[in-house]
DNA sequence: ATGACCTAACTTTTAGGA
């Protein structure tokens, strides 16, 4: 089963990309950010027509979360919204148990993590909290000791090899050590870093700044990532970032990022 | 050395991103 995590930046701006990497990487689930849509905005026909099943969590204007899976399989057991904050009004988080006839459930989410810049605003101390509310989502999902993949743009630079200059994002919320912290507190319950688990190399970015030629100049950051609990690691087959895309015209600053699992 | 983007919104500027 193949999982693609893929912050879009508008998924109405990037609706022929997204056709053409479903149409071309068949990805088994496909895990969505920043659709920056409302639900009934979402571009639900075209998704359907190219074979998968949709499920969305939509905000107007920001960020907003979706699954799709592409038949036969099957998603039950949505969660909308991440446990721990019932006044938390933004659409980060959505999760579902993907099944089929050929493989092993997964439990999948896709994350929206905040960005929590400017680090002396009330930004900062959410995108602390949302981290510890996965962190505890995470350790109560793991109690099944079943496969689950929790996939997503976290807004974590989780260590200096994954940004080409590390010291521009020193005191960056995406770098600070209480941001790196919490992403460590996440593989400590047990998750494993799917694609560090794959590929051991240093210059593997998901993210380029549109500004001041980040692409061109190959100036990236490791921010896109999927954590694999125990059973879901046992089935990691390979892992790869799909880096040609920020290639293409009207690209996302971010790019797929994708785990194989056997079927299990 | 320097500047350099993109998206959505009750749009002619701002907020947010990272």
């Amino acid at each position: 089963m193949r999982i693609t995590t893929w912050n879009v930046n508008s998924v109405k701006q990037r609706l022929p990309h997204l056709l053409a990497f479903l149409d071309e990487a068949r990805p088994d689930a496909l895990c969505l950010q920043e659709l920056k849509c409302q639900d009934a905005a979402f571009p639900r026909a075209e998704v359907e027509a190219a074979g998968y099943a949709v499920e969305t969590l939509g905000q107007k204007a920001y960020n907003g979360v979706a699954l799709l899976v592409r038949a036969p399989l099957t998603m039950s057991e949505i969660r909308r919204g991440l446990p721990g904050d019932a006044a938390d009004e933004q659409a980060r988080y959505i999760e579902a148990l993907v099944s089929g006839p050929d493989t092993a459930p997964v439990r999948v989410a896709s994350i929206y993590l905040p960005n929590g810049n400017p680090v002396d605003s009330p930004k900062y101390p959410y995108k602390l909290a949302f981290l510890e509310r996965l962190q505890r989502h995470a350790r109560a999902l793991m109690a099944d000791e079943k496969a689950i993949v929790l996939a997503g743009d976290y807004n974590v630079i989780p260590e200096l090899a994954d940004a080409a200059d590390p010291e521009a994002w020193r005191s960056d919320a995406l770098f600070r050590p209480d941001s790196r912290m919490a992403f460590r507190a996440l593989l400590a319950e047990g998750y494993t870093d799917g694609l560090r688990a794959c590929d051991p190399r240093d210059g593997l970015y998901t993210f380029w700044d549109y500004q001041a030629g980040c692409w061109p100049r190959n100036v990236g950051i490791r921010i896109d990532h999927l954590l694999l609990s125990p059973q879901a690691a046992d089935r990691l087959i390979s892992a790869s970032v799909q880096k040609h895309l920020r290639g293409l015209d009207k690209p996302s600053d971010h790019v797929p990022v994708t785990v194989e699992l056997s079927a299990g």
